[in-house]
DNA sequence: ATGAGTGCAAATAGTTTGCAAGCTG
DNA sequence: CAGCTTGCAAACTATTTGCACTCAT
């Protein structure tokens, strides 16, 4: 899994370049949070890997909304509203499944693109993008608690 | 569609009364507030609506919130984070087609609920929740921009 | 009458903006 | 070197909390 994220890493650094953006420090640590995360990272979090004090949490939140338009990030909401991002796999939109206890997350790979964007052409909309998170108690986290 | 938004402002008002909420005013005026919605609104939206200086916004906050954890509302978020609330149709739940440009919202009758929990249960998830909320731009916008 | 509900003020969380200085290409 | 990026401070938006007062039941 190690490979992997690197290799998701320096995709990413290179759909960058590709987009006329600056590789700068900031923007590699912050590349390589994302890369290495089990799920879907606030702005905050990722400041928090970080931490070291690499650099501003302005510099993350502005980072963050470069890389989705760069089309390296896909961005999610929690249930509470805060924005979260992944790194985007290519063409490879999913979701996740997070424990709203332990915060655990899972990847779903179960997406419901085709029939939304069928469905919103159908009524006239165009450059469709949804909104997608499911949330639950995990197993660990019921038996631990009763 | 006037009986039907009264219809579903008493049901909403019985659903209250059933969780042990009282009725008071502030709550009446956000629940037809609701009812006669075309869309999902935020708690400022609500307020904006009321704006008679009905109530205070904070107080719409605390009866949105009451109002979902008794199943008289469901909420949804938008793109950018917002809470926002509509009135649970009983048992229908829904999501919605929301036009970025002009804020135009449809309501979507497809819902991956089934799959949702299902494959959330398989993973050993419980109390399983989703947020989707799709948005695009309608075509009365493209034809208006070109 | 009694405790749920409300208003007002103030605190928080998350995010955005302005501007001068720094670093990448 | 030029301009994209960053840092720091401050503004902002959305939402929450504390406390005394009020009203529905």
């Amino acid at each position: 899994m190690a490979e992997c994220s690197t290799h998701l890493f320096e995709r990413s650094v290179e759909t960058l370049r590709e987009a006329g953006l600056r590789v700068t420090e900031p923007r590699r640590a912050i590349l390589r949070t994302l890369s290495e995360a089990e799920g879907p990272l606030s702005a905050d979090e990722v400041f928090e890997v970080l931490d070291a004090g690499s650099c501003d949490l302005v510099t993350v939140y502005r980072c963050l909304e470069s890389f989705e338009k760069a089309g390296a990030a896909q961005r999610g909401v929690r249930e509470n509203g805060t924005k979260v991002y992944c790194l985007a796999h290519g063409a490879d939109h999913h979701h996740h499944l997070t424990c709203r206890s332990c915060g655990r997350t899972e990847r779903i790979d179960v997406c419901v693109e085709v029939d939304l964007e069928g469905m919103a052409a159908e009524r006239g909309f165009a450059e469709v993008t949804h909104v997608l998170e499911v949330f639950g108690v995990c197993d660990g986290c019921r038996s631990r608690s009763g």
